[in-house]
DNA sequence: AATTTAATGCAACTAAGTTGCATAAGCAAA
DNA sequence: TTTGCTTATGCAACTTAGTTGCATTAAATT
């Protein structure tokens, strides 16, 4: 399917993730582009893209959400599951590739997990 | 040392996690104390129960913060690391007695860890 | 009972994220 | 390339969790 219409602003955004590499906070991402679009439209594309499994999203240690470039999910087939770290120190957080086996838990359906693991990144050690 | 004042909101807060025994919302608690205390005062009662090592935090799904009672911590010994659970159905949370492992991850300290199972409870199911 | 200091109430604030609505801009068909 | 339909955007106002400053109250200690 794809993003619906590749608008200016739209691009504006996929070409900041593809600069960065780094998963960016919704904050931060407003702050990034306020000369270039409003705040509502950076949250409506953000969620946009993630409808359409070119990002995803995961809660920082703040409670701010952040978001990350997918892998190889699709709208149809959203599996970009994995655990994500946050610096103490600079804040930065990266998405990890591990895997996390997610225990069960009896009389329990258990159908997603989030792991954040928090602490020093390399830059800060 | 337990808790500097032992008023009677203090009082009132611990006696509902005494009697729930479930893991309760800051703004859950705020709902049930309305009557009996101001909204910053229950805010400030968990923040200062969690300094002591008898109530501990984490975030539910949707960014609310949650507390839950300390097994064996104190305020000089906080301890109380584990997974939690939280339903979508009816949003409830509960803590997990599960040891999770913390996976390694080179070039980084790793210093503490969170983890949000969801799904449905035993009760939703 | 007097004194000290921590705890509370209240109102105003902060900040992330959302909503409604009028306007603008993609896009496909003509 | 123009028309027309529909999605996307800007803007302002709103929502909600949580915080702050400050005057007042009430524990605890003597
Ligand atoms: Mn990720
Ligand atoms: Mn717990
Ligand atoms: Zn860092
Ligand atoms: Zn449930």
């Amino acid at each position: 399917m794809g993003v619906v219409r590749k608008t200016k602003s739209v691009v504006t955004v996929l070409n900041l993730f593809e600069e960065s590499d780094y998963s960016l906070s919704a904050v931060r991402l407003v702050e990034l582009l306020n000369k270039k679009m409003n705040k509502t439209t950076v949250y409506r594309i953000v969620e946009r893209l993630k409808d359409e499994g070119i990002l995803h999203s995961f809660a920082g240690k703040d409670g701010l959400t952040w978001y990350a470039k997918c892998k190889g999910c699709t709208s149809s087939n959203h599996v970009d599951s994995h655990p994500h770290f946050q610096c103490r120190e600079c804040g930065k957080s990266e998405c990890l590739s591990i895997d996390v086996q997610v225990p069960a838990i009896s009389n329990h359906k258990v159908d997603s997990a989030e792991l954040l693991l928090m602490g020093h990144c390399a830059d800060c050690l």
